[in-house]
DNA sequence: GGCGGGTGGTAGAGCGCTCTCCGCCGCCTC
DNA sequence: GAGGCGGCGGAGAGCGCTCTACCACCCGCC
């Protein structure tokens, strides 16, 4: 097809000019005389000439990417591996943070590159590419507490950020959501609805999120005389909230009041109330968290505390952004406010 | 943290050897003294050394990624834009395609990086973006049948492939799925069960896919004696199935067997039938198609027909692979065969 | 013992760009 | 009118790597 794509040494001769005016044109950087910009622009054109990446991050030891990285804390093997990606996104919850990111990241050219660190392996080829240059820093998003990717970045000097507090302190930014008040949030909600028993489906307990939002919603119903919470632990699926709020039913059949951790759970959650003859939200109320797309395509539509993903991930971009031009030096934190969405639920 | 990276250079004078023997061991490339190779690794683990991927880029001028692309053909705004990234993976379909593209990938030490073209801007910058090397190729996924992203790749002679047969001809390769013989599938099942009023919801007809999964559904229940199918166009969404089915079931209030052109679908379709009485599959049997994620986690699970989208998006990933290669000089298409999934909705 | 052919190493020329210096020129200042 | 200064273009030195020469050496062979 095309045969050598033309340079800037071939925009220039084509100009007249030397290749460093055509760079400073192409670069919009110090003062060209108004018509030179115009013969260089014209040359530009008639070349079809398109500045080489490669040569560029050489020297300005920049890219145009970051990585935006789904880390796990397993050590499974390859074909494993393969469908953690697909099991992924089967979350609403991933492509709310893609389009964050990449809303943060397109205004400004530069694009994201996908990774998944679910092995040790892929773990060190996120740093091996990293460290070679392959993008400036890293997004992280954990799926597990153990996480060693952070730590691991953080040790090699690496821009990152990550989604969620990490399980163990790691001087890295992190974005987070206020999950306590998220808990308030709800048990406020059920409370006001007049619901007398109830009980809740938590996230793995392992997960700091999933704890404290437990802990929010324990205490307020604590602090308005309802001591005693029975609690069903699930994994963020659908068919863990499903089992969770069968083994919840079967131990209080006059429940009247469920709080998931997440939309998937609350789908679950309600499929089986009404499997088992509960109207929802007439005989039992649920509110799920998230607020995502399950939320208003399942019915009842849910109830549900909103977590602003996509806000949260446009900031985990700008954070990273700022760390590698070294606008920022030391890790902050940004904590985002859930807020409750009322739909037929509860 | 880190002063200045250590280079080729830095490990060759460490190992006492030129740096073309270094860049020989780092590469695996011409026979090199395995005590000079012992040699050479252990200064490269003591400098730390991480091999510049621009400079390497540079020259070979190949990188290590492909851009994965998610197209329309819309003029939206950036803020759509925006929203179409999260729209896009509300659809587990296109987690399936990030696994089965990352599965073919990781083993060879490549990376996708993510892009999303729904503006003629966007669509510009993908152009660019492979233009000036900043991937060897792209992945197209259109959601579009008037995409005019793949003319625009063939057009500049990028190498490019695609998910599904493209609109209009264009000389680039794709995989894609037997969608007649889909539909084939569903209305065989549907016969089997004895349904007698049987009617479909299809996916937008300006789809090629819709069209062919429709033609093999209709073609079947005539060769069967059921010249008549009551038709509703969807649009792929859980919102679109239900808007769907509740008018197919006004108008034919007597129907005992529903194909619906995708399982997001599906699932709407069935809420709407139980809000109107009927049962799943006793009253109405429900057929989806793709065997996503959804089709297991709704209830009843869905039976549908299985499209091995992991599968195909690995494919169409290593069709670029040889394409970038030079392995492979005309486009070609590979399509992959449904199958049956029986599971409770049918 | 000289000679051809491996084998195993070095030297050095770029790849295409950015960016620092430098020099030219016109204008302002005194 | 001379000196200084700021605006604007050019020259050229790399950035870190690959890869094509090319060379040194050692082996077996006539």
């Amino acid at each position: 097809m095309s045969r050598q794509a033309p340079t800037l040494e071939d925009v220039a001769r084509e100009a007249g000019v030397s290749r460093a005016t055509v760079s400073r044109v192409v670069n919009g950087v110090r003062n060209v005389d108004p018509a030179i910009q115009d013969l260089v622009r014209r040359a530009i054109e008639r070349t079809g000439y398109a500045p080489n990446q490669a040569a560029r991050q050489l020297v300005t030891r920049r890219t145009t990417t970051v990585a935006l990285v789904v880390s796990g804390a397993g050590d499974a093997s390859d074909t494993e591996q393969n469908a953690f990606a697909t099991r992924v996104f089967a979350d609403p919850f991933f492509g709310r943070v893609v389009g964050g990111v990449v809303g943060h990241l397109r205004p400004r050219s530069m694009h994201p590159v996908l990774m998944f660190a679910e092995t040790p392996e892929a773990r060190q080829e996120v740093v091996a590419y990293l460290r070679q240059g392959g993008a400036d820093g890293a997004l992280i998003v954990s799926t597990h507490p153990d996480d060693p990717l952070p730590a691991l970045l953080a040790g090699a000097g690496l821009p990152a950020v990550l989604f969620a507090r990490p399980g163990r302190p790691v001087p890295l930014s992190y974005v987070d959501l206020a999950h306590r008040d998220g808990g308030r949030l709800a048990a406020e909600h059920l409370l006001e609805r007049g619901c007398r028993r109830i009980a809740t489906v938590t996230g793995p307990l392992a997960v700091a999120a999933s704890q404290e939002r437990l802990a929010g919603f324990r205490d307020t119903l604590a602090r308005h005389g309802h001591p005693y919470v029975p609690v069903a632990e699930g994994g963020f699926t659908v068919d863990s909230g499903m089992a969770a709020a069968a083994s919840l039913l079967s131990e209080h059949p006059d429940l009247d009041g469920l709080f998931t951790a997440n939309d998937l759970m609350a789908q679950g959650a309600v499929q089986v109330l009404r499997d088992h003859g509960r109207r929802v939200p007439g005989d039992v109320a649920v509110i799920g968290f998230d607020d995502s797309s399950v939320a208003v395509t399942c019915r009842p539509r849910l109830t549900t505390v909103r977590q602003p993903v996509e806000e949260m991930a446009a900031t985990m971009a700008r954070l990273l952004d700022e760390h590698i031009k070294g606008e920022r030096k030391d890790p902050t934190s940004v904590v985002f406010d859930p807020e409750l969405v009322v739909r037929d639920s509860a």
